[in-house]
RNA sequence: GCCGAGGUGGCGGAACGGCAGACGCGACGGACUUAAAAUCCGUUGGGCAUCGCAGCCCGUGCGGGUUCGAGUCCCGCCCUCGGUACCA
């Protein structure tokens, strides 16, 4: 329906090599892919590291193998496409490489559906994908490429697992994870998400008690929060510091009597040590290990059944009682040490064992919850913060402000910020309590108990225990004849000629781990593969990372920020510590583009809302796709899919075609004869020059596009006037071209070729404005009456406040709505307005 | 609840504190055509007024404020979207 229409070709001037009888349409499949085949022979797009520009690196997110590029897939790719070319053409040694994310669950899931091998159905997606990403026209320098799934990359996933390993920062341990019942895998923190569900297949997580592998990112909190090395938009890193959740505050030891225990005292961390004085009973998890010990006879059922209870809760229900505070008194108690209270342990699910000491000291009358709890079970509140004007009477919520503290021996009269240091140093010079730092991120859980992922290299044996697979032996290889159960237990674990091996430190029996390695561990070093695709030593060559990196340019969706970018950053981190490499951060600069969404909901295949863009690529081209999906709005903010404006794209390509092919150059004078027309013309032209640079530097696309759609009606309009000379023509219509060629690379270069200009525009240098052609001679000046405006004049630049002014007054206009009135006030912003104020 | 982004014509969206609505879509009118499509030209925030030319008033989620001047800055709300949530 979108068909370009024949173009009529009334005359040939710019190229006499066409016959008349033919009838030239522009035909976006044949010139695309014609041209696409030539840029691909001429390894046009393939850099080296031999250049004496300055390196710039470029990269989107590598998209996991699914199958199709859907029109979101193009929405992350296509612009960022642009802005490659745009640093290319301004005469930056570009590396802009592609890849694939090719591990993870939906190959497996195909495997036991439609009995195909996961590697079988992942590489026919790469193929398929492959191909549909250079069908949008990107510059991809393809002889880069990297699969995460072929044994010559994951090779070197296991070979940084186990740097990892020697460097103290793998390690495995026991302890309460989340398990996906559907995926039959354990997940990472951060891949659960909201209300505790899978982050791919959103059924509830429960905790299993398993021994998994874990990285030590919590020893890298500190650094994670510090951001001055980056720019990253405000709302990530506000995500990152969120998910960190650093907080200070003095882990207090509450006095414990009881026979049995060798330390006898029951930890807590809270963040308001000044409000200590105010602590009327102490809640632990219900996990915690006192629990039991400290569990008086009397108390005992009570106690095991609510215990009983949260156990067969999963993570939704236990979250979803709407601050229903549930507890039970366990009818022990510990001493306050500051004032030898004696208070109640109670035990409740709202305090979470996987935080601080899993024990909190409770102070109602200064927390919600505690407040909550308090007036449900009974419990004394009593306020040791006094609010500002308090009246001595009890308080109707928590105050959970600053204020003065009461009701607190001899802090009395502080304010809780003086209180909190002052009871923070008495605690610790009383040795019992000590300021510490607490943070809510846990160590990345990285096993994961499928197939499809890079199994981890290493090796149980009964006698020397847990030994590493030699870097010699690297890769350890996926068996290809693991079976696939329909109950979706590891393929690996019945695997017998995977499983069992010999030792590497006794030579005797031993069996594999059967663990493979969350697919995001591929992902946090995959930029750095890039720089040396082809190096076999090690998992990167240190000259040519050195060269390269850090990422100059970053681009991809937010839904990633606490997940492979915090990853990323982290793995950066620790394998300079280990000394290979020699910067801090993986990627400089990062632009999230929004979401594209389609029937007001983001695009999934389960709901059925995907949007194909190869039917508007075969109807209209990849330029018009490119280019429409940067018109519909600011890139950062996304948007719907709607594709009742893309016709004004094609309509505008269309224009440009018949102004490039029709207007006869021979048509306009030789030389100059109207100056005014041409000198308006170049200044045309810069100021467009100007303001498609800045905004490609801005990533602000749809507005550029604007720009040269301006550009494009003006020169309509200078083919039709022809008051300039053939030489200015030509120079302005270059410059159009140029600026568009990183938008509309295929339509550009077939023009540019049509115009008689060497091959290929896209190595051509972007153009570039003079400031003095940029510059204003004339303005309009505004003309205000008391803040409205009355009228508008055209004054030379060089006006002084007095000329304007009198010029204003003469204004017939202006006249009229000053007449009889005083002018008391005169506001002059010189080139902008001239407001009077009159009375 | 907390953090972040946003709220502007029929629609997508422009606008260093200084002409609100650039650019595009759609709609309407005209040219071309036997006709339609495509293309080209024109109009297009609302209201008043006008043969036409001018002209006047209102208008950027709501209520205040700062300023000669506010879509833009400040204070208080409402709504939408994204993230996060018993984190002590």
């Amino acid at each position: 329906m979108y068909l370009f229409l024949p173009v009529s070709f009334n005359s040939f001037a710019l190229f006499g090599k066409l016959h008349v009888n033919m009838v030239p349409k522009y035909n976006p499949s044949e010139t695309e892919t014609r041209w696409q085949d030539r840029w691909s022979a001429d390894r046009l797009y393939q850099v080296t590291e031999e250049s004496t520009s300055p390196k710039w690196y470029e990269l989107t997110m590598f998209p996991y193998t699914s199958g199709d590029l859907h029109i979101g897939h193009w929405y992350a790719m296509a612009p960022s496409d642009v802005h490659a070319r745009f640093r290319r053409m301004q005469g930056y040694n570009v590396l802009y490489p592609m890849g694939f994310d090719a591990f993870g669950l939906p190959a497996e899931n195909a495997a036991i559906r439609h009995s195909i091998h996961p590697f079988i159905w992942t590489m026919q997606n790469v193929e398929n994908m492959r191909s549909q990403l250079k069908r949008m026209g990107s510059c991809y320098d393809w002889s880069r490429e990297i699969i995460t799934c072929l044994p010559e990359y994951y090779k070197w996933t296991q070979w940084l697992f186990l740097k990892l390993y020697h460097g103290g920062l793998a390690y495995r341990a026991k302890a309460p994870v989340n398990w996906c019942p559907l995926c039959q895998t354990v997940l990472a923190n951060e891949q659960v998400i909201a209300e505790g569900i899978c982050e791919r297949c959103e059924t509830p997580v429960i905790k299993k008690d398993i021994e998994q592998w874990f990285f030590r990112i919590t020893r890298y909190a500190d650094e994670l929060l510090d951001y001055s090395k980056i720019q990253w938009p405000e709302r990530i890193k506000a995500m990152q510091t969120n998910w960190i959740g650093r907080s200070e505050g003095v882990e207090v030891g509450f006095g414990l009597e009881h026979p049995d225990l060798a330390d006898q005292e029951l930890r807590v961390f809270t963040t308001r040590p000044d409000t200590i004085y105010g602590v009327t009973f102490a809640v632990l998890a219900p996990e915690h290990p006192l629990v039991d010990k400290l569990t008086t006879p009397e108390q005992r059922p009570a106690v095991d059944e609510y215990v009983a209870h949260t156990k067969t809760q999963t993570e939704i229900e236990r979250l979803s009682t709407d601050g229903e505070k549930t507890g039970v008194f366990t009818g022990a108690y510990a001493i306050n040490r500051l004032n030898g209270e004696r208070v109640p342990l109670w035990i409740a699910d709202y305090v979470l064992l996987s935080y601080g000491t899993g024990a909190v000291m409770a102070v109602p009358a200064h927390d919600a919850r505690d407040f909550d709890f308090a007036r449900k079970h009974g419990l004394p509140i009593r306020t040791v913060i006094a609010p500002p004007g308090w009246s001595g009477r009890d308080l109707d919520e928590a105050y959970v402000e600053s204020g003065t503290m009461v009701n607190s021996a001899r802090f009395d009269g502080m304010t809780s910020e003086q209180g909190w240091q002052a009871i923070a140093s008495y605690m610790e010079s009383q040795s019992y309590g000590k300021r510490t730092v607490t943070y809510r991120l846990r160590d990345w859980l990285i096993s994961r108990q499928r197939y499809w992922g890079a199994p981890i290299p290493m090796v149980y044996c009964d006698k020397c225990g847990i030994v590493t697979v030699p870097e010699s032996d690297l890769p350890v290889e996926l068996p290809p004849d693991a079976e696939f159960r329909p109950t979706g237990e590891s393929p690996l674990k019945y695997c017998d000629s995977f499983v069992h091996t010999r030792c590497p430190a006794c030579e005797g029996p031993a069996r594999r781990e059967t663990d493979t390695m969350d697919t995001f561990m591929c992902s946090s070093w995959y930029m750095l593969r890039y720089a040396s695709p082809d190096y076999d030593q090690a998992a990167f060559d240190p000259d040519r990372v050195n060269y390269w990196l850090p990422v100059d340019q970053y681009t991809g969706g937010a839904e990633h920020a606490v997940m492979h970018l915090l990853y990323a950053r982290f793995f950066i981190k620790a394998i300079r510590d280990l000394g290979l490499i020699n910067f801090d951060e993986p990627f400089l600069r990062l632009f999230n583009q929004g979401t594209i969404i389609a029937q007001r909901h983001k695009m999934s295949k389960s709901r059925g809302n995907v949007i194909n863009p190869d039917q508007y690529v075969a109807e209209l081209g990849a330029d018009v796709v490119r280019a429409y999906l940067m018109f519909i709005g600011p890139w950062e903010q996304g948007g719907e899919w709607d594709d009742s404006g893309i016709n004004g794209i094609n309509r505008w390509f269309h224009r440009i075609w018949t102004l490039v092919t029709e207007t006869q150059e021979a048509s306009f004078p030789a030389h100059t004869v109207n100056s005014e027309a041409e000198h308006e013309l170049l200044q045309k032209t810069h100021r467009t020059i100007k303001k498609v640079t800045e905004d490609l530097e801005r990533f602000r696309f749809n507005t550029m596009l604007a720009a040269l759609m301006e550009f494009t009606n003006y020169l309509s309009k200078v083919a039709t006037d022809k008051a300039v000379s053939a030489a200015a023509w030509r120079e302005s219509l270059r410059d159009l071209l140029l600026l568009l060629a990183p938008t509309a690379p295929h339509l550009m270069e077939e023009l540019w070729a049509l115009t008689g200009n060497p091959y290929s525009i896209h190595t051509q240098p972007f153009p570039v404005w003079g400031e003095q052609l940029v510059a204003e001679e004339e303005v309009t000046l505004v003309i205000q009456v008391n803040g409205k405006v009355r009228d508008k004049i055209v004054v030379p630049i060089s006006i002084t406040q007095a000329e304007a002014r009198d010029l204003a007054l003469a204004q017939p206009r202006v006249k009229a709505h000053v007449e009889g009135k005083e002018v008391t006030k005169l506001v002059y912003v010189p080139r902008k307005l001239l407001n009077l104020v009159v009375k």
